[in-house]
Parts: C-alpha cells; sequence; structure tokens
DNA sequence: CCTTGCCCTAAAGTATGGTTTAGGGTTTAT
DNA sequence: ATAAACCCTAAACCATACTTTAGGGCAAGG
C-alpha cells in the first residue's frame, strides 16, 4: 500500500538521491518508515511532494520550502501563514517571469534581425560600428578576425 | 569617453565583483584596458553587456555565453551560428516559462483554497484526509500537532 | 547459506555562480 | 608628498542544490 523510495522517484520524476536529500533537508518530515527503516511514502505524502516540486519549480528555496512544511506539519491553525507565504512566493515568481519575458524579447529582437534577408548586412553594419567606437576612444580594436 | 568598471556596475545593476568574474570566464574579451590597465567601457561594450544580461536572465550558462560571444568576436560570417544558438535557447526558455506556469497555476489553487470564506474547513479535512491515510497504512500519524 | 536487489546513513565530492580578502599600483586633491 | 578614492590580480571562501561513495543491513529466491 505504501511506496518504496524507488517508486516515487519513478513516479515523481525526482532522483532516489535528491528525495533522501530533501528527508535530510526537512523537506519530508511526515514520511513515515518501516520495521526495517525504510521509506513508506502513502498517497497523501505524494500530494504534499507534489507540491514542494511545484515550489521547487518555481524557483523557491529549500529552505523556505521548509518553512511551508513546517506549518502544514503545525496544523489546520496555520492556514492564515501559509496564505500569506505562498502568497508573497506568488509575487515574487510572477515578477520573475515577467523579467524573462522582457529579456526574451530582446532576445526575439535578435533573432528576427538574424532572420531577415538583409541579416548579412545589418550584422557587418553592427561590426562596423562597434569597431568604430573602440577607435573613437584610442582603443585597441578586438574586433579584426 | 570610456566608462570605469564601477560607471558600468551602476548602469547595469552588476556588482563590480561580478563583472571581473565575467571577464575572467571570457564573457567580455571586448573591454579594452587603458594605460593603467584599467578597464575601459565603450557604450558598444555596453550594448554587448547588455545582451549577455538578457542571456544571463533568462538561465543561460556562463559556459553557453561564453560561446555565444565567441561567435560575436569571431565575426560576421558567424551570424548563422549565433542564430541557432538565440533560435535554441529560445525554445528551452519558453518551455522552461510554461512549466513555472503549470506549478504557479497549482499554487493559486491553494491560494485560493486559503482565501475561501470556508478555508478553515477546507484545511482541516485536508489534515484528516493525510491522517486517515497514515491510520490506513498502519504507519504512525505525524499530524498530530 | 548465499547471491541479488532493495534499503539505509554519513560524509565527501561536484557544479554553478558568485563574493571576499590580501596585497598592491594609480590618480587627484590638498 | 600624502591621504582618499579609484583600479588591478590571484586565490580563497561561500551558498545552493544535489550526486557519489563507502560501508552496511534486510528480504526473497535457488
Amino acid at each position: 500500500m505504501a511506496y518504496s523510495i524507488q517508486t516515487v522517484a519513478k513516479k515523481t520524476g525526482l532522483a532516489i538521491s535528491t528525495l533522501r536529500f530533501y528527508d535530510k533537508a526537512g523537506l519530508l518530515p511526515f514520511v513515515a518508515r518501516d520495521s526495517s527503516g525504510y521509506r513508506a511514502f502513502t498517497d497523501g505524502d505524494l500530494a504534499l511532494l507534489h507540491t514542494i516540486v511545484c515550489l521547487k519549480n518555481t524557483g523557491m528555496k529549500i529552505a523556505d520550502i521548509r518553512r511551508y512544511i513546517e506549518l502544514v506539519m503545525a496544523g489546520p491553525t496555520t492556514a492564515k501563514d501559509r496564505q500569506a507565504l505562498l502568497a508573497a512566493h506568488r509575487e515574487v515568481v510572477v515578477a520573475k517571469q515577467q523579467e524573462i519575458a522582457r529579456s526574451l524579447a530582446e532576445i526575439d529582437y535578435k533573432l528576427q534581425m538574424y532572420a531577415s534577408p538583409d541579416a548579412e548586412a545589418k550584422v557587418a553594419q553592427e561590426w562596423a560600428l562597434a569597431s568604430a567606437d573602440k577607435e573613437k576612444n584610442g582603443l585597441p580594436n578586438p574586433f579584426t578576425a
């Protein structure tokens, strides 16, 4: 009925070593042990682990995930704290997503330049401008392949 | 006319130590030195540095950014290679953005639960289910705060 | 009984991306 | 000519997140 660490690794895509690392880091205090000292994961544990993976995927640090899990373990009275923690994290993630989108837009601009019919000419011009910029400042020109 | 490392740090928001680290890592082969051995950044250098920051912001590894810069330094003939490199990176970034969006949606689902009027009841029920899941498997129940 | 395939811990090692420290020149204003 | 404010390198150090290694126990089949 309970899952072995290997089974959970396959179900989640996490390495066995990662699961043990998370456990040691305090992320899996809810995982029980069988009579041999082996970890025994229940379906409920998988649900919590899934939440941990979501937090990890969105860039939350181990220490902060641990804080969230501690609140969960402390019982229903910590609901407000969990909400605050997740809401704050949400804002961080959204901001980072926007920053990435902005940088990606600039990369797309370059890609569009490279894809244009006169890409060659544009790249050559960039090159000429960078060279001129060096000469103008009386500096050695590294753009002389 | 050229910018000192401190000026560039302020303009870009990068730490001076980070700029030196990038230089040592081969990301800034285009930055010249003045007669005292001080780095002298031109406006063209800032443009290239900006591209580097975009790649960094989107999660590109230093080693891959260096590869891109190497192509730039090698001249206009490498335009096709640069395009391929950026296009491949773009796909990686878009995929990661989507994965983050999926995880964020799950976090939002939890937030919505915490925000509902009967949040208390829902959290208590979650708690009860997790406990039952342990008992069902004859395992010690850690949810007993 | 013993091999095979699981499981365990503790500790060391790896990868990445920086930051800090130590020691030392340069430039500028007083 | 000296202090303050810059700049430099090399190398050590740090944080984060894992992975690998070493040594060993448990369980089932032949």
